[in-house]
DNA sequence: ATGCCGGGTCCTACCCGA
């Protein structure tokens, strides 16, 4: 016996009529057509001082990919032997100190991209990184900040965002099922950040950061964690000084966005808060989609 | 608006993050 599934979000101006966990009429012993696959990001602020903290949450969460955000080595430093243990491929886009992604996944891949399309070449900054994995483009990133170095900082920001878009552009015209995710370093709406917790000023919430991440979402990406909960406080990072974490002054500013066809398979989407609570945590909590 | 914390490195004094 077939089963029959909701057609959701169909319309061009409706957003996605979610969550629709309740399958209980459904019956049991019919297995579902696709099996649900689970894609994470985390900004870990140095892996190798959150090893055990990303092995611990890969066996709780079981995602079948995680990408990796300020990962602050090459990769020759990078622990991939522990993950492969674990039942996780590692591909790393590293580089010394600073910035640096990665991918962990259990399921085959294959690399597409080891920097943002567009860039020049002598841009050595380790953001981004590339994967299809089971006819799923999954793109990492970790977006420029945009506050230090003044208005060059800003403007390489900027220029970062408007490369993204277009690679967006080219993937959404030739219809090719994809999300992108990582740290956007961008808080897309007011409700996006504790009051407080960033001067108005900031490059997380300056107009021009937000325009042109509503612009990814008006090319037809679909910001997974805003689907499911439209309103209220939901935040992914919370500062270490001032006690940010104990008063829960926050921001969202990791984010996955989803090309129409993965939205409308989109099952949960959740900031992990548990994982700021563990001891020696990192500034941001991984970041969860579920697509059926 | 930051540098109160917590990473990093030319290793212990300073750079960077959001």
């Amino acid at each position: 016996m077939p089963i029959v599934r909701h057609t959701i979000g169909s319309g061009a101006f409706d957003p996605p009529r979610l969550p629709f966990h309740d399958r209980s009429s459904e019956p049991r012993s019919q297995p579902l057509t696709e099996s649900p696959v689970k894609i994470a990001t985390w900004n870990v602020n140095s892996i190798r001082q959150r090893e055990t903290h990303v092995l611990g949450w890969l066996e709780r969460c079981q995602p079948d990919v995680l990408v990796l955000q300020e990962i602050k080595c090459e990769a020759a430093a990078f622990p991939a032997l522990a993950f492969q243990g674990a039942g996780y491929q590692a591909e790393i886009v590293g580089q010394k100190s600073y910035n640096g992604v990665a991918v962990l996944a259990r399921v085959p891949f294959r690399v597409v991209h080891r920097a943002l399309p567009g860039l020049p070449q002598d841009d050595t900054q380790a953001r981004y990184i590339e994967i299809e994995a089971g006819g799923i483009t999954i793109i990492g990133i970790y977006l420029p900040n945009g506050n230090s170095r003044g208005d060059e900082g800003f403007a390489y920001k900027l220029a970062w965002m408007d490369l993204l878009a277009e690679r967006a552009r080219v993937l959404l015209e030739a219809d090719t099922p994809c999300v992108i995710l990582g740290d956007f370093n961008v808080a897309p709406t007011d409700e996006d950040y504790a009051p407080g917790a960033l001067s108005p000023t900031d490059a997380l919430v300056r107009p021009e950061s937000r325009a042109r991440l509503r612009k990814m979402v008006w090319l037809g990406l679909t910001d997974a964690v805003r689907a499911l909960h439209p309103h209220g406080p939901i935040y992914t990072f919370w500062d270490y000084q001032a006690g940010a974490w104990q008063r829960d002054s926050g921001l969202r500013i990791d984010h996955a966005l989803l090309s129409p066809t993965l939205a409308e398979r989109l099952v949960s989407a959740e900031p992990d808060r548990m994982e700021r609570d563990q001891p020696q945590p990192s500034d941001h909590v991984p970041v969860m989609v579920e697509v059926s």
